[in-house]
DNA sequence: AATATAATTGGAAACGTTTCCAATGGGAGG
DNA sequence: CCTCCCATTGGAAACGTTTCCAATTATATT
């Protein structure tokens, strides 16, 4: 960097005290005309800018805010980071974004940076919300801070999905299409808190209705092979005619592996995923998904952050059941009525598609 | 922020003066055994962390470097922020993010915004390179920059996808495969730079094998009437066989509009994408596309920051071929040899999932 | 014109670091 | 025991701001 003009500078060309600049620029305190004219020129000519390190080392302020999550490279979290880093814009704000890769070392490392940052405030969506190193750094030095995605520990405020909720809104969703024999595809539960939710709720809203338990197929983050395993598993359970993936990709790939094994998708299996991914109304058939608002909960996240550090009354959180919505799609269709007997193979429809849209059009107005 | 320890209460317990802990803790200069043994417990018994802020002040140095881009909704961006960061991170910088909309106002705001808090270095995508008042801004005090996405003018670093050479690519795989007369689906081009390179090299490739040149069908932002505009534009062109798309979503977007057109993809109309984004390979067909490597070219661009900062010697920019690969597909298929003449109707093998299979292995194969 | 009051101004301290430099102390060698 | 040298140590300045406060100047009121 080429020397840069500092205000001292500034003063000299204007032939004044820095404490005039300061006030001239700040429009704070009095200055006659004539001074204020004379610094501005002097800034112009000197293409003067404020130093932000000055004026945070004076102020204790950094008007910065630091932002963690696992990965941008899932669109739901690069959603919610850009939603809440306009929000910040907006107000002034910059933000600090660290990505930790799933990791929880990288995890207490970014926290610790971020304090060493001295960030104004912490976004944040941690691995474990009970066991977590840096939240508990954040939590010793009363720093402004506010969850994302991770459910909410008693007493904290987080910007989530309520995952419980929307599994039972696809259990409902299944009842009402007549599929009472379910699965549900989810990555190991160890590494994922979000899907295991999903699944109790879902459980949960299959119970309500007196369904079968849905029956749970864990599979790894290797999605190639997915074939094989939903072979087996389909033969563990033959009468299964509805499967909720814990997310959109998960669905997608649980489709394609369905076709491979000469299941058609909606006719033999229906599906539903999580998420409401922008393509998965681009392909054929469409998704029927749970959608969440990335943006929107990363912009409520931001907006909690500035609420804290400006003192001003905190923004309300959303009601759990605004944080999703069920997305009808051309992957879910109703089960004939007579059906209900749980006889898959005498419960197809007549391969017709007159049949199959009329299906999908009832479908989607059952939102 | 409770009151958080500053060195000099750490120097007050441990009985020393500031600059001792100071040498302690960044081992540099000399301290004895017994002075580094207070230093260090007084240090845990305040959970005492360095102020990056008064250091940057010191220093004059942020060890942060910011980062512009239009959009992290779009995954492209997404990965290359992600790769950007990493490197970052791994150097011992942080990231600050601004997203500019695509909105060019918003874009020099944020680089003067990033200038006044002292980056380092910025990484930053443009909308327009040749005309850009934050880039004046960055060049005017010398701050280690590098573009991104952008084609770099005369004497810059830039790293970017060739979309030219990908364009030319494109017309090869489609000569290859027996296609000659081809389209182009693309955003307005006023609004992308990128999608107008790739089109023309997509021009140049078709005029390299004498294929007619490619008709050019330019739609609007909204993705969802595609299908009349579509429809139009084929019966402009009745025997394109071959439409490529200046990104993938619009390539998803122009299949399912072709498919509503009665359209069979691959069978009737070969389609290939740009981009390689990771629902392309789990959806039937797959689909054919360039592929690129945003990780590489965000991670890249960070090393060429943070050798310009050192002053090590700055990376190689990888070959413009390198910057992409074309990926087969299931939306690509080959016409039969004797279509030659361009009777597309007379050019359809027969309706047999065999004879499909087989092309498209052989297509991947082309690669 | 003299005084009281208000507006304007600049010096200096403070924020948390690093680093220069001078001062102190201890040990070795004479 | 004296001297010299080197290791250790702390005071102070500097980085770029803001803001308190005292000093100066201009304006209003008699």
């Amino acid at each position: 960097m080429g020397q840069v003009a500092t205000i001292k500078d500034v003063a000299q060309r204007a032939g004044c005290g820095v404490a005039t600049v300061s006030r001239v620029l700040n429009n704070k305190g009095s200055a006659s005309a004539k001074m204020r004219e004379k610094v501005m020129t002097a800034v112009k000519e000197l293409d003067f800018q404020f130093s932000e390190v000055g004026r945070s080392l004076q102020s204790n302020t950094t008007r910065t805010i630091g932002c963690v999550v696992p990965s941008i490279e899932n669109p739901v979290y690069a959603d919610a980071v850009q939603g809440a880093q306009e929000v910040c814009l907006d107000a002034g704000y910059q933000m600090l974004l660290i990505c930790t890769n799933y990791n929880a070392e990288m995890e207490t490392h970014a926290i610790r940076t971020l304090i060493a940052k001295q960030v104004d405030g912490i976004i944040l969506t941690v691995g474990d919300v009970q066991n977590s190193e840096g939240l508990d750094l954040i939590r010793s030095r009363t720093l402004p801070h506010c969850l994302l995605y991770n459910t909410a520990p008693a007493g904290q405020i987080s910007w989530a999905v309520d995952d419980h909720a929307a599994g039972v809104k696809v259990a409902d969703v299944f009842f009402e299409n007549n599929h009472k024999h379910t699965g549900f595809v989810g990555l190991d539960f160890l590494s994922s808190d979000r899907a295991r939710q999903r699944f109790e709720g879902f459980s949960q809203g299959c119970a309500n209705h007196k369904m079968t338990p849905p029956a749970l197929l864990e599979v790894g983050d290797n999605e190639d092979n997915l074939t094989p395993q939903l072979d087996a598993f389909l033969k563990r359970h033959p009468n299964i005619t509805g499967i909720f993936a814990s997310n959109d990709y998960r669905a997608l790939a649980t489709i394609r592996s369905a076709r491979q094994l000469s299941i058609d998708v909606p006719r033999d299996m229906s599906i539903v995923g999580f998420d409401g991914i922008k393509v998965g109304q681009m392909i054929d058939p469409t998704l029927a998904t749970i959608v969440t608002a990335p943006r929107k909960l990363g912009a409520g996240a931001s907006q909690t952050i500035l609420s804290m550090i400006t003192g001003s009354t905190p923004l309300q959180l959303p009601l759990k059941e605004q944080t999703f919505s069920f997305r009808a799609g051309g992957s879910l269709m109703p089960l004939a009525a007579e059906s209900k007997d749980g006889e898959k193979v005498a419960a197809f429809p007549p391969s017709d598609d007159q049949t199959y849209k009329k299906a999908k059009i009832q479908q989607e107005r059952s939102t």
